[in-house]
DNA sequence: CGAGATTCATGTGAAGTATACCTTTAGGCTTAA
DNA sequence: AAGCCTAAAGGTATACTTCACATGAATCTCGTA
């Protein structure tokens, strides 16, 4: 491409006008002044959380919901305002957030104490250290005043599952070992089941206050999206019919308000891609599918190779036979793809770990089912749209280096 | 014909191994007095 | 003699392997009606 025409492609893009004035504000960064028809949970976690301004250790609290359900947006945006309030009264009062999911971050034991001791300045190594040393050093660290912590842990579901309930115990106890300081637990999770395998001693201590925040349907959905939509679109940009739409996307599947957002986002750009000044209709269907398109990408962008290799794997057994294959047959073919690219293979009782992750990313629908006579295995499926396969195949093949 | 045993292919848990990385410690070298 | 650097020793977490046992319905077997 030519530099001239570069530089027309920027002026043109300056000069263009947007279907947005505040883009950030459909983000999942964006903390709005309001919270619609989340009032009820607001208060509740306030006055849940209320004793930290009398230095008094509130109740650990846990809360369910599905996503987009605003459980992270709410408990943010009531920690910002108690620690708001803790500067103005001088209380010394920290909270700390950790999102638990994050792969390599804070999936284990380990690796989350490591993170909380990096949010509260100390830098820890990223292995080598026993588990107890790393607490020690967590401890000393916020140990040195009297003061209150407020752990948030998001997704603690998804800690427990791979790195099991020691953590919440230990953490749980925290107390007792501090001399100075007061902790306590605020534990976000997606699945509402999950406390049933928890140890109940954890459950009892964690569990002092629990709150759920049910899906929003899709009226509630809307109000939101108009709100946020006076704030980021240009006047007209978005008429009530866009947003009804979206929402009815949105509540289609459990009320997810984070993917209506997302949708109106995206929507928005595609229309300024196409210098288009209002969102029409159509737009919202093709952001329904980028952002499907986009999300998986990005999952699998960053997955270890080996992971990679088992997905495509699966990926071509899919479209050889569009039918649902099992464990043994993703292996064989696994196993030769590795000669030809020239990767040491894994196991199989490793790669059966690996669908298991797979199947949880969402990437693959795994189910283990008995085949009578014929053994036991799992059936596996792709779980991608049909729309970005294609793609993603190409993506796979040059990042594991194909011919 | 039906209850119980068998079978298969792999799930799954536990224990062991390799690797990468950490701290501690001891020895050797340098330096300043 | 004190201070500093380096390399070895001893320890850990993590990803993976090895081993061994668990699973569960289709199928087989065999006693019984």
């Amino acid at each position: 491409m030519q530099q001239s025409n570069l530089e027309n492609i920027f002026e043109d893009f300056l000069n263009r006008s947007s279907v947005f004035i505040n883009k950030d504000s459909l983000t999942i960064r964006y903390t709005p002044d309001n919270i619609p028809h989340r009032d009820l949970q607001i208060n509740g976690i306030a006055k849940v959380l209320a004793p930290c301004l009398r230095l008094e250790r509130p109740s650990n609290l846990f809360i369910y919901g599905k996503t987009g359900t605003g459980k992270t947006l709410v408990v943010q945006r009531v920690c910002h305002q108690l620690e708001a309030l803790s500067l103005k009264k001088t209380v010394p009062l920290k909270v700390i957030y950790v999102n638990c999911k994050m792969r390599r971050v804070a999936d284990t034991e380990y690796r989350l104490i490591a993170q909380l001791a990096k949010e509260v300045g100390q830098d820890v190594p990223a292995t080598g250290l026993p588990t107890d040393e790393i607490y020690k050093v967590f401890f000393s660290a916020i140990d040195v005043k009297e003061q209150m912590i407020v752990i948030v842990l998001d997704e603690v579901d998804r800690l427990v599952k791979k790195a099991g309930d020691d953590v919440l115990y230990n953490l749980t106890r925290v107390n007792q070992e501090l001399k100075k300081a007061r902790v306590s637990i605020v534990g976000i999770s997606n699945d509402v089941t999950f406390t049933d395998d928890i140890d109940p001693r954890v459950k009892s201590s964690l569990n002092e206050e629990e709150m759920v925040f049910p899906p929003y349907d899709a009226l509630q959905i809307k109000d939101i999206l108009l709100e946020r939509a006076k704030i980021a679109f240009a006047e007209g940009a978005v008429g009530e019919t866009i947003a009804g739409k979206c929402a009815a996307y949105a509540a289609r599947d459990h009320g997810d308000a984070r993917r209506a957002l997302d949708l109106l986002r995206v929507a928005g750009e595609l229309a300024d891609r196409d210098a288009k000044g209002v969102i029409d209709e159509s737009y919202i269907d093709f952001a329904e599918e980028k952002i499907e398109h986009d999300n998986t990408f990005e999952v699998v962008k960053h997955l270890p190779t080996q992971s990679q290799l088992v997905l495509y794997s699966g990926l071509v057994l899919d479209s050889s036979g569009s039918k649902p294959f099992f464990t043994g047959d993703l292996f064989s073919i696994y196993y030769d793809f590795c000669s030809k690219i020239g990767l040491k293979p894994l196991t199989q009782r490793r790669v059966s770990d690996l669908i298991g992750e797979l199947d949880m990313l969402g990437l693959f629908n795994a189910k283990v089912i008995s085949k009578g006579r014929y053994g036991r295995t799992r059936e596996v499926k792709v779980g991608i749209h049909v729309s970005s396969l294609a793609k993603l195949r190409d993506l796979l093949e040059s990042s594991l280096g194909f011919q």
